[in-house]
This record gives C-alpha cells, structure tokens and sequence, in this order.
DNA sequence: GTCTATATACCGATAGAC
DNA sequence: GTCTATCGGTATATAGAC
C-alpha cells in the first residue's frame, strides 16, 4: 500500500476520532457499524451490537437513546468521512489519476473505517425506505459532497489526457459505484477469493494510451 | 437496446413464467421482490407485501406459510435465473466480449425481472446474516453457478485477444461486483441521473488495442 | 459503572367472519 | 376467495439492583 493512501487513512482516523472523542463510544459506534452493515437497520438487534462491544443490551442506553440514534450518528460520520476522503486525495501531490489511485486505493483498503463506513451507506441506502427520516436526510447531502470534489477531478484529468473523455458526472457515478459493488462483495466473500488491484478497477476511466502508472503515452 | 439483449430478457422471463404457473402467487413474487430489495428481509414487513400487492395482510397466508418463504422462493428463482441467463448469453452466437455485451446490456435494463432478482440477491447477501439458513444455502450454490459459465467465457475471450490477461476469477468477480454497485445505483438514485454505457462498463476487461468491435491489434 | 428484570409495542401467523 | 380480529413471541427501552 503507498504512503499517499496511508496518509489518507490516517486522516480520515484523526477525523473520526476528533468527532467521537470517547472512546467507549467510539467502540459501540465502530462495532455497531459492522453489525449494521451485515444486518441492515431493523436486522440488527441491540443485542447484537452491545455483545459484539462487549457490553449488556441495557448498557447501550447509557450513551445513545435509540437504536436509530446509534444509526442516524453513524451515517452523520460517514457523510462527513467519505466527503473528507475524497477532499483529502484532492489536496495530495500528484496528477488527478494518481489521486485517485491513492483514494481507491484507501477506499479498499480491508482496515480502513473509511470502507467500513462505505459498506454501511450502501446497505443503508439499498434499504431506504426503512431509515429514519433524519438519516436520511443526511445521507443525501452526503451523496452529493464526494461528487463536488471528485466531478473536478475527472475534469482536469481528461483535460491532461489522463482520463478517458465522457460525462464527467456519469464517470463519477460509475466510479462510485464500482466501490461500492467491491464493497459489498468484500463484506459477502470470505477472505482469500481473488480481488482485483486498483489498477485493474481504474482501467474504465483511463485516457487513451494510459500505461496504469499515471503516464501517458500519447500526446497531452 | 440489442436483438441478443432482448432475447436475453425474453428467455428469462419465459423461464419465470414456466416456474410460477400461478398468475396470483407470480404478482406476489414480484411485488414482494421489490420491497424485500427495498428494504431488506427484516425491514419488510408482510403488510407492505400485500398492500403492494393489492391484497390485505393475512391473505398472503392462503399462498405462503411464511415471510421467509417467500424470501426464500425468491432467492432460489434468482439463483436459477442468474445462472441461466448467464448459460443463455453463452449459448448466443458471437465472440466472447460480444457475449458478455449482450449479457451486460441485459443485466442492466431498467425493466428486466432479472435485473430486479439480481438486486434482491445483492441485498440479501449483504444482510446475509438475517436470512433463512435454507436461503442462504441455495445462495450459495447459485453464487458458483454464474461463475461456472462466466469464468470459462473470459478464459476463451483471453485465448482470443479480446479480454485482458489476468486470473479469469478475479476478472469475473470484478464484472459482477460492478454489475452489482450499478444496480444499487440505479435502485437508491431516481431516473435521469447520468447512467454508464455497456462499452464504459466493460472497458476493464478489454484486451490491450480492442476496438470495442471484437478486433484486436495487439497481442496481451 | 454495569447488569438484570420488566413494561410496552410491534409483527408474524392463525382462525374465524362475510 | 378475501378480510378482520386476535394470540403469541420477540425486541426496544426503562428502571432498579449491585
């Protein structure tokens, strides 16, 4: 993995951890996060969740009032978080296709709570009709925010025949959802199936020519 | 949209109809199938079901002895349709990338059964750990089956220049997560949003110099 | 601080009415 | 055939014990 795409792990974990400063909350959030993305909203039971923390089911109400409410704060979190990421690679050095390299690369990463954060929108927006309200609202201007970062990205790199030419927009949703489709099979598959490098996965977006290393062989 | 693709789309639809005689028990079925990709087995609830449906809540039962049975039949038509659309695509005539273009157009109609059983799957797989233990057995087996004619497709594509070299598993792993996060999208985003052509899609898997024509001047 | 015990509500499934 | 009423089980959230 390369230093670029630690850095960005590390931001992001710096980030989650200024947002949640105790750490027993932390805990029941990142455990939390796991069962819900593996169960969806009403699959998980609270006992789930305080068992897998470590904790009595009735223990949980000492920090959260709900069940919804451990789910709205996390989806909060990962609203912010997948904005940051994708904000994060922009402030990198580097051409816009080795950003974002770096970002997918971070974005796969199997320990990174960047991921873990991506798997449980995706299955909280694949089963959004039965998210409460408030969630849902925050999941949409978080919907939004990666693509105000990533949108320019896929611009100045086309621009720079580092990326292939097309809809920036409609690249953008594609590249989302390819991340969020090798999520989900990611948190399904045991570990040792083959996965694709990140090479393998930007191959739809690069220019003419590209070599996969961020060169480009025909003209600029 | 492709004569092939349509022909994908009829065969499939051809097979649902021979599995489920019943027209009543059919509309169940497909209604059901969209609420339970809607909100998942445990966020559905059996009176969202009927209501769908047009029928009221208890008169599911004179069909289906449970919720889970439901869940369940649908799981084993999605395991056998996947397959066989799959095999179907397979049996067209053509070159492999040819094949697989036709199979992905097919996969990603907006109006396609299979693509909404495909999208049920996804869901259910996700929240695997809330499903019915014989659900998630027939799950299983019909994860292997698309793979047992998809791998071979990409072996025969790579012999031919066509597909880029690489392990044939990994590469059809990658195609369905992808086919996978595309159907998300296309559930959780309403029409009009920007959408991938199949030649967007399918760009990770071509051979080095395709045309996007099935001619190749290059050797992998 | 953390757990155990309980009330309250909801949902799946049944049975009986029309 | 289709619906309404109801029973029983399960999970959330609370309250009180240690």
């Amino acid at each position: 993995m390369s230093e670029q795409s630690k850095l960005l792990e590390q931001r992001f974990n710096e980030g989650f951890e200024m947002m949640v400063p105790d750490a027993a909350i932390r805990k029941i959030i990142l455990n939390a996060t796991d069962v819900f993305a593996r169960k969806g909203l009403t699959g998980a039971k609270i006992k789930d969740i305080a068992a897998t923390a470590g904790f009595s089911q009735g223990f949980i109400y000492n920090y959260f009032p709900s069940k919804d409410a451990i789910f709205t704060k996390i989806v909060e979190l990962a609203a912010q978080g997948a904005g940051d990421a994708v904000k994060y690679a922009c402030e990198l050095q580097g051409t816009p296709y080795q950003k974002i390299y770096w970002l997918t690369e971070a974005l796969l990463s199997p320990d990174s709570i960047a991921m873990q954060h991506w798997r449980l929108i995706m299955v909280q927006t694949a089963t959004s009709e039965a998210i409460p309200e408030e969630a849902k609202q925050i999941a949409q201007s978080m919907a939004r925010k990666p693509f105000e970062y990533f949108v320019p990205l896929i611009k100045e790199g086309q621009a720079a025949g580092e990326i292939v030419a097309g809809d920036a927009l409609m690249l953008a949703i594609t590249y989302f959802s390819f991340i969020q489709g090798l999520g989900i099979t990611k948190i399904q598959t045991s570990a040792g199936i083959p996965f694709p490098p990140v090479e393998t996965v930007l191959r739809f977006l690069e220019g003419k020519g590209h070599d996969g290393k961020g060169n480009v062989n025909g003209t600029v």
